[in-house]
DNA sequence: CGTCGATTCTTGCT
DNA sequence: AAGAATCGACG
């Protein structure tokens, strides 16, 4: 599943490799892509990538058969500043996205859109998607509800976060919240297990406690929540919002794992991930479908990986992050009926377009986990929620602990 | 209008 | 199982 790292090297790749490479000729979709046919004026061009979050913008510019310009494009080229024709093209890469540059005769299986080489005979630079839920279209822009990068733009992406606190996203739990691209772009779900296991933070902890530390403190101290904290200096990530968010640790994590990630698999990046780099990415990860963590499927439906901690245990060797012996910390201290449990409503539930009333008198009463749930988190001290809408009541399920490949 | 939940897309791998 | 758009219900 493509997060920011690998769109960002995606878009390394291409600049790397279709550097000084003309392209020419019709750009190809395939037949079963139910994306856009692109069509583009110019009979030559090059093309260069950026990314931003999960995005990957491509610019093709007009050139010349060698490189050079050409008479007629020199002609407009001088008359009017640079009117080098030029068309952008916006792709989400979905969950299989990718480019890959192959002969011309290996077309890989899941080719959707082909940009042909023109100066490096039978080159061609393939949008790979084997589940097509990748997307593309042309635009000039990034989509407008995406936030910016964390990894590139970390401060607009950290004053994104801190003036839309007050928002009522932020009353949901921290790990639904991470995915939300409107501020986490770029931010997937093997990424959102990663950053909560290091930063040390429950993943159903409300976001907003996580990012302004006055709320959290407050909680602390008495359920009440009237007097705003004097002492906000304890936790690590007690910094004050207005000198400094971009000290949390969440956030920090948000740029510095992609970064890590980007420097662990730039070197043996080859347009798709050999073994060695899988692997390696693999032994990266310390909490994504790791067996030794749990994992529940969180309000939004998707799979949170996450160490369980038992509330006896020594909360300072958590902090310090001296976590070794993740085997003895794992808890079996989930409520019992969480621990099984199947999907209740998946698509071919046969209730599909029927109201509510349909299933619900079906469904057995399950345990029901809201934000900050103390019987879950560890931290009962940061439970009392003064204002989490009773909203988000999903039953949160557990899911088979099977180890997959990280692959992406 | 804002929020929430359900549904849809799609295919490869257990 | 994944990421994201879309739709209907609800208050």
């Amino acid at each position: 599943m493509p997060e920011g790292p690998e769109v960002r090297l995606a878009s390394d790749y291409i600049n790397h490799i279709c550097c000084n490479v003309i392209f020419s000729g019709q750009i190809v979709k395939s037949d079963v892509s139910k994306n856009p046919s692109i069509t583009f004026a110019a009979p030559f061009y090059t093309i260069t990538g950026q990314s931003r979050g999960k995005e990957l913008l491509l610019t093709l510019k007009e050139a010349d058969a060698n490189n050079g310009n050409s008479e007629e494009m020199n002609h407009r080229v001088k008359k009017e500043c640079d009117s080098r024709l030029e068309m952008r093209i916006l792709f989400g890469f979905g969950m299989s996205g990718s480019f890959s540059v192959t002969d011309s005769d290996n077309i890989p299986k899941h080719s959707h859109l082909r940009f042909y080489a023109h100066n490096k005979s039978s080159m061609v630079l393939n949008f790979v998607d084997p589940r097509r839920f990748g997307t593309w279209r042309v635009t000039n822009n990034w989509s407008p509800n995406r936030g910016p990068d964390a990894a590139f733009e970390y401060e607009l992406f950290c004053n994104n976060i801190a003036s839309h606190l007050n928002a009522s996203l932020f009353n949901k739990p921290i790990c639904e919240v991470l995915l939300d691209q409107k501020y986490f772009n770029g931010i997937g779900n093997y990424l959102r297990a990663e950053i909560l296991y290091r930063a040390g933070i429950p993943p159903f902890t409300m976001a907003r406690n996580v990012f302004d530390p006055s709320t959290s403190q407050s909680k602390n101290k008495s359920k009440k929540n009237n007097s705003k904290p004097k002492q906000e200096t304890k936790m690590s990530n007690a910094v004050k919002i207005e000198g400094g968010i971009e000290n949390n640790k969440v956030l920090s994590l948000c740029r510095d794992l992609q970064l890590e990630l980007i420097g662990l698999r730039a070197e043996s990046w080859h347009g798709s991930f050999d073994e060695e780099a899988t692997a390696r990415f693999g032994s990266w990860l310390q909490c994504y479908c790791k067996p030794e963590m749990k994992n529940l499927v969180d309000n939004i439906g998707r799979t949170i990986w996450f160490l369980v901690v038992c509330p006896l245990i020594d909360k300072k060797s958590r902090m310090t992050g001296s976590r070794k012996k993740k085997s003895d910390d794992v808890k079996e201290d989930l409520p019992k009926n969480q621990a099984k449990g199947k999907r209740g409503t998946d698509k071919k539930s046969g209730t599909k377009g029927k109201k509510k009333e349909d299933i619900t008198p079906i469904k057995k009463p399950r345990k029901r986990i809201k934000v900050e749930d103390p019987d879950f988190q560890e931290s009962s001290k940061n439970s009392e929620p003064k204002g989490i809408s009773k909203g988000s009541t999903r039953v949160l399920r557990s899911r088979k602990n099977s180890s997959k490949k990280g692959n992406t």
